[in-house]
DNA sequence: CTGTACCTTATAGTAAGCTTTAGGGTTTAT
DNA sequence: ATAAACCCTAAAGCTTACTATAAGGTACAG
């Protein structure tokens, strides 16, 4: 009574069945009680731990920070701020560096484009064909 | 006489054999001749298209893409500079959606960072992992 | 009691871009 | 002649985050 099946937390979470058993194979929802038939039974708190798997993808960590945020947040009295603050500002610091390196790759690329005419002649002296052969 | 042969190719391209061959496989490099033992045989030819399929990665290319545009450059004068100016574009604009996204991650993730205290504290008040937990 | 929706497991497949392994020939220098 | 360095193929493995498939068992409505 009260317990979620795995497609009712599925469809509370906007994931499906397939997600959620493979979250729980990586360790980021724990093994739950299962009914006399074998059926996972959840309660409100993995929709809660779902939705926090959820946002924290949104932010850019990978399962496996997740899986480390999770742990932190299980016995948040254990852990300091400044654990938290560590991996978040790591993740920052990655986010950033993708950042900067995707913006060399789209000046880069703006550069030799907006030299090319797109007319409909031959190729034979297009900028960007010319930029990516030349030494 | 004058011919390469794959590690002399991979190292006058900051490559290695087994990329090279995976390229040849991926269709990126065609089959180059070979000697009488089986040894592929380059020329340098070959050395300008790899740096060209590097540059073309350093612009965020995937290898598909970079097969087009060495289709493209293989008979220029059979292409117009429209078709090559619209696969630049197109990259151009994934690129600048990707940039978009990682920028929307940052500034959320740089919002909640920033408003923990990151102190020794227990991490029952903390801003990350309250913010990623919040309904 | 039968259909349908739901659940189970284990295993394999997908994408990209390589890297590694296994097993075996070739070239070159000493 | 032999060791080191080099080459060959085919196939498997790696990473991330799932998705799909096969071959079932279960729950419940009509
Ligand atoms: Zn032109
Ligand atoms: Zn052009
Ligand atoms: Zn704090
Ligand atoms: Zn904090």
């Amino acid at each position: 009574m009260g317990y979620l099946r795995i497609g009712e937390l599925a469809r509370l979470t906007d994931t499906n069945n397939e997600t959620l058993r493979f979250y729980e194979s990586r360790g980021l929802l724990e093994e739950p009680r299962r009914s006399d038939s074998g059926y996972r039974l959840y309660t409100q708190a993995e929709v809660l731990r779902v939705h926090f798997i959820l946002r924290a993808k949104r932010m850019g960590f990978s399962l496996k920070e997740i899986d480390e945020l999770l742990s932190l947040r299980v016995d948040k009295e254990l852990n300091t701020c400044g654990t938290v603050k560590e991996l978040a500002e790591h993740k920052l610091l990655e986010i950033d560096m993708k950042i900067k390196e995707l913006n060399r790759m789209k000046d880069a690329l703006q550069q030799i484009t907006d030299a090319c005419c797109g007319g409909e002649e031959s190729a034979i002296h297009c900028t960007i064909l010319n930029a990516l052969d030349a030494e």
